[in-house]
DNA sequence: CCCAGATGTCCGGGCTCTTGACATCTGGGC
DNA sequence: GCCCAGATGTCAAGAGCCCGGACATCTGGG
């Protein structure tokens, strides 16, 4: 279960998405070539192909990849508070924050359309959305017990869409969109809480 | 040549040597059990054989890697200072105190002749001696220029031995033994001082 | 129009880890 | 003294994965 080898596999992946990584900040979907990905990680072509399937499937694996690691900040956030309000109102602002400043995101958005990983976040936003969606919801219902399960995951699905939102056409500043979907959502939890 | 194949060869060694190096520090040469190299490692006992032949090669292995983070830091200390004698004497205090700590040496010195793997400092000592020479020998001739390369040679050779016998049969402190190979070879050295 | 470069697919070859079996030796218990 | 458990060492078959090369296809630029 966790020989040798398996570690080696995973630690295959973890390298050619690095050097995916890299490149697709550096060059967007278009500058990202498969050669590159495997010269990069010592590796041969076919194996990048093994690996992923098709370049589809890098950027797919590198935007899932990125997206845990930026779920797991959030989610801190989250748990750094006990009012689910605030929690809520911190995670929303981090997620933000983040967002901007991150490298994958802003080499996906660089121009409005231009890139077609752009369309992770957009038209084929659906696996980014269920992933974050996914873990979300399972931190929010352990950790919002008055809340019945049903509202949290009502809550986490608007935040969570009007956050992806302001990602890929940003509005108001992080600490305003957060207080926004704070007041939006607060009475709304509030009246649902069971204790 | 840095293929991803390559460094995983290097790393497979790395660990199985890990492995070793604790089973040998916890139990000795005997305590040495080729399937708990393989198990600690995540890999099977043949792997463990395939690379290092039988259970004797896993300790020179062992032993000769030790050898070689060993005579990094007596190089180090070789290296700084520009008079040859006080790098000498630097160099075998550091050997000296260093051995006196190492894990390896107190688990193969542990009770006199007792564990089998003394062996490779005693009446096996040759690749561990022969290592070392060549290590320091291609140190010292680099950073002696006033010393002539043949009586460099001489001075490793008998600083080597001498220190060799007292890590496996200590007699005076580091620093003592330190001053008397100083004394001893200074005079040598001076007279054959080219400069 | 053509070609260079990139994607995607296929397959044979080779290396290495795995698994299971087996022979041999040794030390301890009965 | 005998036997057995455990350890070393060897062998062969099997599987997985990476490599290398070849090939078809598509696209953008000269």
């Amino acid at each position: 279960m966790d020989s040798f080898t398996d570690r080696t596999k995973r630690r295959l992946r973890d390298e050619l998405l690095d050097a995916a990584y890299e490149a697709i900040v550096a060059g967007g979907y278009d500058g990202l070539r498969m050669a590159d990905v495997g010269r990069r990680t010592g590796v041969s072509r076919q194996t990048v192909y093994n690996e992923f399937g098709d370049k589809w499937g890098v950027l797919q694996a590198t935007v899932v990849r990125e997206t845990e690691r930026f779920l797991v900040e959030v989610n801190d956030a989250l748990a750094a508070h006990t009012d689910p309000i605030d929690g809520l109102r911190a995670a929303v602002e981090c997620a933000l924050r983040m967002a901007a400043d991150n490298p994958l995101v802003k080499a996906a958005l660089g121009q409005p359309g231009s890139d077609q990983a752009s369309q992770l976040l957009t038209t084929r936003g659906q696996q980014v959305l269920e992933l974050s969606h996914q873990r979300l919801d399972a931190h929010v219902r352990e950790h919002w017990p008055e809340v019945p399960a049903e509202d949290a995951t009502t809550c986490v699905d608007v935040a969570l869409r009007v956050v992806l939102s302001h990602i890929v056409n940003p509005g108001a500043a992080p600490a305003v969109v957060a207080d926004q979907v704070a007041r939006v959502l607060g009475p709304f939890l509030s009246a649902r809480r069971s204790t």
